[in-house]
DNA sequence: TTGAAGTACATGCACGAGCATACACTATGT
DNA sequence: ACATAGTGTATGCTCGTGCATGTACTTCAA
């Protein structure tokens, strides 16, 4: 969208209140898109250079990332990424098929599962990052300002703290 | 995800030249995830309320805030919205098909088609309105300061021009 | 102990979305 | 004029996703 008229959005179809403001509409219109987009970029880029997705990529973050021993319970793992039940047990399902995970039974409670990297994960994530880096830098961080970083990341920390 | 670590992000697996810091870790996941969050909400407003989705209220608003006429050729359509092309041919099929829309023939170019919005079109769109205008402001301009809503609308400006 | 409610995970189903393609028409070069 | 390339739309196919549900297990109450 980003509307080109000069004050107000949709302005001929005005008829009841005002509408938003063009700076109103092109920061929340900017907003879906530009996540879309940045998020779409990341996702080509890491598929057709290791045939990953973002998801999955995500996901071997945090397992390589976590603790030492590089294992998390499902659980966590949906509580620190914005996916669902569902999807975090396909992302699960998709990696352990191609070997870069494996489930492992929780000792303290049967119903759980916990989800470890294997060796062929960290090697499917460490020839995934630069890619992810320099996508990000591309897309992402060479096209803002220190200080326009720093306030998106506000922005969007309030925004996600309403939820 | 928006880690808790202290300035760096997955430190634990720091093997080579460092990560992003925690603000721009926050900053990037935070425009994807507040992006997505925004328009799930949007959409589930407008469905829940109408039955209308939020491509398809776009649409809509499209139409009727265009021309006076209420028409637009479904390539401008296109253009003006981050849809593609097969996802604008549906959503206007979807309208089509519950009577909102039409489609007509561009006498000049026999190839293109050219969306009208139909009487009952307008008037779902008005129905629609006030519902997305309060989830709008409950979602994201209720949360945000001006000065917070124009930083946002300039930072993803720049953003999707570099696309 | 036993039954009911709650939790963790997996999966069937339906749907939305992208990609590739098909089709009809238009523009262009010879 | 004719063949070739290009453009505007529609649609088949496949896949990712959410929702609802199923299943196994745990917790809690009586």
């Amino acid at each position: 969208m980003v509307e080109s008229s000069k004050t107000e959005v949709h302005p001929d179809s005005m008829s009841g209140p005002r509408l938003f403001t063009e700076a109103q509409a092109t920061a929340f219109l900017g907003l879906i898109r530009a996540g879309a987009v940045l998020e779409r970029a990341l996702d080509r880029g890491l598929v057709d250079e290791q045939g990953i997705g973002l998801h999955e990529f995500e996901v071997l973050l945090f397992l390589a990332s976590s603790s030492a021993d590089h294992r998390m319970p499902m659980l966590e793992l949906r509580r620190r990424t914005p996916l669902s039940q569902s999807r975090v047990s396909r992302v699960v399902s998709g990696l352990e098929a191609r070997g870069l995970v494996r489930r492992e039974a929780d000792p303290s409670d049967s119903r759980a599962v916990v989800v470890v990297l294997t060796e062929a994960g960290v090697a499917a994530f460490e020839a995934a990052r630069p890619r992810h880096r320099r996508d990000l830098e591309e897309h992402f961080f060479s096209l803002l300002s220190e200080a326009e970083v720093g306030a998106l990341a506000a922005i969007t920390t309030k925004l996600l703290a309403a939820e």
